[in-house]
DNA sequence: AGTACGTCCTGATCGC
DNA sequence: TGCGATCAGGACGTAC
């Protein structure tokens, strides 16, 4: 579940593999209903020989923005992951798209599930849909959100997953910051009180912030990949587990057809 | 407009 | 033990 921390850290990963500077030379699609825009043909043969410049990121888009003035955008969707490897090695069987660059090496985009998309445009902004703040870089307010969630029914969680609310938050994401809010899920957002926005803005970013950092150690420090201590989150999610701050069973529920993990007491259903 | 839900996908996990 | 059923959920389309 690729969510603002995991973009960030494959946007990272590219830095550090210095992809910026290269061309692509050969495209590979091989699942064509990931290209969402332009046409299959005109996407793959649109990428060769221009130079990539440097690698963006915004909401949960890797955008990397080339010589031609055009922007090739990257979506993990759900299960996506990218890595530079050599062209000598041997493709893995989940990696369904190869990008080979000019210094001999290949972008691969593994991508078991095949919700991850792929863009090339001279108009990135308009391609994409309309994304809310970015909440590390930005700055979220306490009263952007406040306008946000006014008069709102839909449950807190329902909108902070939204993109065009914040941009990055996904379903772990979400949760982990209304755990440490203190704020149930289910909650209608135009309820919360002022402070409970406060303390919300706070924990998305924390969440946030904390994730990151947990992957910049994981690169440095070249923990095991895929690692179940790469837990960049607090609140365990299993029912039954203990609260990390009370001890109470953390209960499960379906908010918007999301597994959901809260604890009934640090996150009662009213306020 | 706001809200809710089905759909796309397939590896992992669950349950009989 | 095995195998079919279910689960996972980001973003979009559709419906009320």
């Amino acid at each position: 579940m690729p969510e603002l921390p995991e973009v960030e850290n494959a946007r990272r990963v590219l830095l550090r593999a210095e992809l910026p500077g290269r061309s692509i030379t050969r495209a590979n699609v091989g699942w064509a209903p990931t290209v969402k825009q332009p046409s299959l043909e005109d996407f793959v043969l649109g990428l060769p020989s221009k130079q990539i410049l440097s690698i963006n990121r915004r909401g949960k888009y890797i955008l990397l923005p080339l010589d031609s003035d055009e922007t090739f955008i990257i979506h993990l969707g759900m299960t996506g992951g990218v890595s530079v490897q050599p062209a000598s090695r041997e493709v893995e069987p989940m990696v369904r798209h190869t990008f080979h660059l000019d210094d001999g090496r290949v972008l691969w985009f593994r991508d078991p599930r095949k919700f991850g998309h792929l863009w090339l445009t001279a108009d990135p902004y308009s391609a994409l849909p309309s994304l809310g703040p970015e909440p590390l870089s930005d700055g979220l307010t306490v009263n952007y959100l406040s306008e946000k969630f006014r008069d709102r029914n839909a449950p807190v969680k329902a909108l902070l997953l939204e993109q065009s609310v914040v941009a990055g938050l996904g379903n772990l994401y979400v949760d982990e910051s209304l755990f440490h809010a203190g704020v149930n899920p289910t909650r209608h957002a135009g309820s919360l009180t002022t402070s409970e926005l406060v303390k919300l803005k706070d924990c998305i970013v924390n969440s946030l912030t904390n994730a990151i950092a947990i992957y910049d150690r994981a690169r440095e420090e070249h923990w095991p990949d895929p690692p179940s201590a790469l837990h960049t989150w607090t609140i365990p999610r299993k029912a039954g587990e203990p609260c990390p701050r009370c001890g109470a069973p953390i209960a499960t529920m379906r908010v918007r057809a999301r597994g959901t993990f809260f604890c009934p007491s640090c996150q009662p259903p009213e306020a």
